[in-house]
This record gives structure tokens, C-alpha cells and sequence, in this order.
DNA sequence: GAGCAAATACTCAGATTGAGTATAAGTCGA
DNA sequence: TCGACTTATACTCAATCTGAGTATTTGCTC
């Protein structure tokens, strides 16, 4: 069997308190990709990873860390792609010529639950999948694992896997050669490339509480309101102010800059991320339980 | 640039109150080496997996998921082994042709913190990495969040690393080709076996406190202090027995079966994993942070 | 039946959470 | 220049969770 091997690169930034992930245009076809390229000659994959993304979006990315390996056999039964997915952050870029940043949002919107559980999912996207599981205990209880009472942020891929296979997402139907006729959600990327970007949001959501990732996502200096935004824009929940800064003071992970920034109301003081943290106890990240 | 590409498994059990990992007899050398198969053409990764594991070892794994991706430029630079990396939990089983229970804390001493901090680090492995980080804050830093204070269980890899950095394990001075002239520590495996290992059982310590993985390295039924044991040996720490009960009991992660197991004092109550906690809100585990 | 060994029950102070209320410090329009 | 508005920041409080014990069972063995 033909074996290939590929680098995919999920770069996400967060601008204007939505999270957003970098695309690709693609001569041939209507669909979005994510920036790939085939194995360099660079020592370490993580190296060829920065190269690679250095030299198809331009972008300096701060943090790099490697997503998943998808090696499932293609359509083309007679050649497997196997792929190796990074993950990198970066912060607020211009656009790119051939890229652009596509909203995570656009492309999961039932993930987004800053304003209460997604409006969609009780209205249709449950329904939907309940009516797929049918008598399946197993299917019900998958269903109700990811979409049920309590939001699970980091359920993503589940949440996504479950949309596939009740062929809710356009990608289904395009894997079967089919028309879509039916309701698909979301906008759709070339080949697997959402479901890739899934797995990336998923694995970011939970290192959010345990490990200082946001602050590769924001600028030099940055006001306690923004973080919160950035934390819950990648979060998809809404958090508590009192008690984030709490947290966040308690957890050691920023000083303020003494400078302040003026917008509407009281003007905010501007906090840095303390670089030593990085050295010292580092296991902190900016929790979210609150609420 | 040749390419080849690898499946490499850490099978995992927990034995006599001690982690161990599946190793394999290479004929041609002198070290263990992690069962490994090239890339067959079962339709998913996994499959090829539970297939290449099944015929090696002729072990029924319980749970596989991927571990991670290898791909550093080999010692012979004209080629690239890419090898993703497996991670498979069994039950207790008998021994296999060819291959053995290596014991975890043979191959990484310096993890076993159940009986305090281990009397190695403090003694010799902390002088020597003081030793070897000099001037450089930065060794320094990376010396005292890897080895400092507090124990932090998942950080087996980073400790792994500076080992090697410092030229403390077999595995550095073997790539120097290099006879080794200063103490070394620890059972070597054969290539970078002993690294993949050592993400295995970062990961491991990971998962434990957020989902049930240790009910798939222990029989049916097991009594609450079978349990803590099995915990105790993968995280690498003791754990507060009236604490861990109250946790378990309150996660309602088991049942009692009404039966009873008898040792040297009163007989304990023994429990079964319930398998329907799967399937309902499932992002459980069995918690830690007792002492 | 006394004494041992391990299991199970119960207690308690201190820290952490979730959810508010109260007050301060700016901007902007009348 | 005042008052409304907006956002920041401080403080409170009950409920829960944790870490660390002490106390009581229950079966076994001699």
C-alpha cells in the first residue's frame, strides 16, 4: 500500500473575543484546508513543523505542540495518508495572502456556549441525534455524554464524531459521494480538516486550567477583562469576573504593569505575564470552574 | 531522505503493588526493546495496533490510545525512522515467549515516591543535576520544577530528559558511542524504549485522576485497598486510605458485589467497576490529591 | 476469649468555590 | 459641573471539599 506522510498545523488565535483558526485556500477546490506540507529534512518534527508554517503563512508561531497522528486509510482504498497534526498559538495577526482566519464558531457553533447551552442544539441538533440513535442504549447514552446537561468543553472530538456518523456535517455526505439532503451544521474544511481542528480545540480547552496557554494567545500587556474574554472565547462558557481575578491574583501567574487602560468605564490596570512562572511551579494554568 | 515508519506499543500491568511495561527479546542485543510492528493495512491505527499486539505478545488489551508521535532524525542521518507511539493497558497475565514484565521503577528508579522522596535524588541524582546545570538559571529552573519541592507525578518525561541532558542514563552515552565513565542510573532499553516509556507513564499518571483508567489493569472484582495499591503504583506516591475511600465512594465509579475477601484482618468488602459510570458523565477518575 | 490486623465510620479545622453585594474611578452628555 | 453610565476592584458568606486524624468494627489466630 502507498504511504504518505504530512504535517497539518492547527494555528489558532483569538481576535476580536472569538477564537479563530488559520485556513488555507486551495486552488482546486471551494473548501478551506489547513496549512500542510510534507516532511522536511529538519532534525526534529517540531522543527519541520515551524518551518513549515514559517514558510506557508509567514507567521512566527510562540508555542507548538504536537495534536494527534491521523493515519486512517483514505478513500482511495489503495494509498493511506498518515498525518501528523500540530497544534500552534499565536497571537493576533494580520490577514495573510492565500489564509485567512476562519472562525472556530463558524466552524462548530454548538461549541459555543458563552451565552447559555448553543440555542441549536436544543432546538435541532438534539432532536436530530436522538432520532438517529433510536432504540440504541449505547448511541443515547453518547449522545447524552456530549450534548447533555452539563457542558463538557473539552467533549469536542466526541461532540463532532457524533455529528459525523448521524451524518449532520456535510463532510458525511462527501465521504459517501452523496448530496447533502438533509440539514448539515457549521461550515465545512477540505477532507478532514474540522475534525482535525476539533481535536485541537479540545486538547486546548484542557490544558487551559493547567498550564499558562493563554498568554501565548494574548499581547505583551493586557487588562484582567481581556484575559478573562480570551480564556472564555476558547472556553465557550462564560465565567465569573469577581472570581476569575480571584484566581488569577491567587495563582501568581501575572503583575501588574502599573500603566492603565481606558475604555468605557473605570479604567483597568494592565497586567504582563510573569515569564518565571514559567521556570518556577509552572502546573498553573487559569482554571474555570467558576460557574 | 529514507523513511520508514513504525507502530511501537508500552503495554502496561500492574503487578505484585508495581508498574510494569511489556518488554521484548531482541536477539541481536542485549537490551529489551517495546514490541514494535511496521505499519500494516488494518483501515485505522488502532486496529493495526490491537493486530500487531495481538501477534506479538498474544495479549487481549483492554485499552489502547495513541501516546505520540516520534520522529527525530535516527543516529544514521541518511534516514528516518517515524514511530507512533502506543499506549495499552492489560490486566494481570502470565509471562510470554520472548518477552517479560519489566518493572517501571527498574527502568526509572527516581519515579517511585511511595515511600517519600527517593532516597536517590536527594542523595545523588539532585547533586550531580546541580552539578551539571552550572551557572545556566535556566538548568537550574528546569532542575527544581522537575525535581524540586513538591512531587509532581506527571512530569516523568521532563525528568527523563534532563537525565539524559546530563548525561545520567545509559541511553546518552550509548548515542555518543561513548563508553559510559560516570555513574548511570537505572535499566536501560534498547533506542529511546526507556523515553517512550517514560511519556507512557507521564501520561498514565495524567489520565488517572480524570478518567477510570485503572480499572482496566485490575480483575473483576477488587477490594478498595486493591484499588488504592494499583493507584499508588502508577502515580508513584502513598495515598490517605480514608481519604481515597471517601473519594471512591462518593464518584460512585464501583458497587459492592457482597461478597468478601479475606486477608490477615477483617475481611473487605469487595467491589466491581460500574460499567454504566461509561457511558453516563464519565469525566471521573480516582482523584489524588489525598497528602 | 485476648489480642492482632485490617476495614470502615466519624470528626474537625482550614482552604476553595460559587454567587453575590458594595464601592471606586473613570467617560460622556446635558 | 453634575449625574448617569460603565467597568474595575474589594469584600462577604454559605456550602463544599480537603487533609489529617481518632474511633469503632469484624474476622482470624493462638
Amino acid at each position: 500500500m502507498d504511504l504518505e506522510l504530512r504535517l497539518d498545523a492547527v494555528i489558532i488565535a483569538v481576535t476580536d473575543g472569538a477564537p479563530r483558526v488559520l485556513g488555507v485556500s486551495n486552488p482546486e477546490r471551494a473548501r478551506w484546508s489547513l496549512p500542510s506540507a510534507t516532511l522536511s529534512d529538519e532534525a526534529t518534527l517540531d522543527l519541520a513543523v515551524r518551518a513549515a508554517i514559517e514558510e506557508q503563512a509567514g507567521l512566527e508561531v510562540s508555542y507548538v505542540e504536537q495534536l494527534y497522528t491521523f493515519g486512517d486509510v483514505a478513500r482511495r482504498q489503495d494509498r493511506r495518508t498518515v498525518s501528523i497534526a500540530y497544534l500552534a498559538l499565536v497571537q493576533e495577526t494580520e490577514l495573510l495572502v492565500g489564509a485567512e482566519w476562519l472562525g472556530y464558531y463558524d466552524l462548530l457553533p454548538w461549541e459555543d456556549h458563552r451565552s447559555g447551552t448553543h440555542p441549536l442544539i436544543e432546538s435541532t441538533i438534539e432532536p436530530l441525534l436522538i432520532a438517529w440513535a433510536g432504540q440504541s442504549e449505547e448511541r443515547l447514552a453518547r449522545v447524552s455524554v456530549a450534548f447533555g446537561d452539563a457542558f463538557d468543553g473539552v467533549r469536542v472530538l466526541d461532540r463532532y464524531e457524533l455529528m459525523y456518523e448521524a451524518n449532520l456535517v456535510d463532510e458525511w455526505w462527501a465521504d459517501q459521494r452523496l448530496e447533502v439532503t438533509s440539514p448539515v451544521f457549521g461550515e465545512s474544511m477540505h477532507l478532514d480538516g474540522r475534525r482535525i481542528a476539533a481535536t485541537a480545540l479540545g486538547r486546548i480547552r484542557g490544558k487551559l486550567s493547567y498550564r499558562p496557554v493563554v498568554f501565548d494567545l494574548l499581547p505583551e500587556s493586557f487588562t484582567l477583562l481581556e484575559l478573562q474574554r480570551c480564556v472564555e472565547a476558547l472556553a465557550g462558557v462564560q465565567l465569573h469576573k469577581q472570581n476569575f481575578r480571584r484566581l488569577i491574583e491567587r495563582a501568581g501567574l501575572v503583575e501588574g504593569t502599573g500603566e492603565r487602560a481606558a475604555h468605557g468605564g473605570r479604567p483597568a490596570e494592565l497586567f504582563r505575564y510573569r515569564p518565571e512562572v514559567q521556570l518556577e511551579r509552572s502546573r498553573l494554568g487559569v482554571g474555570q470552574p467558576y460557574r
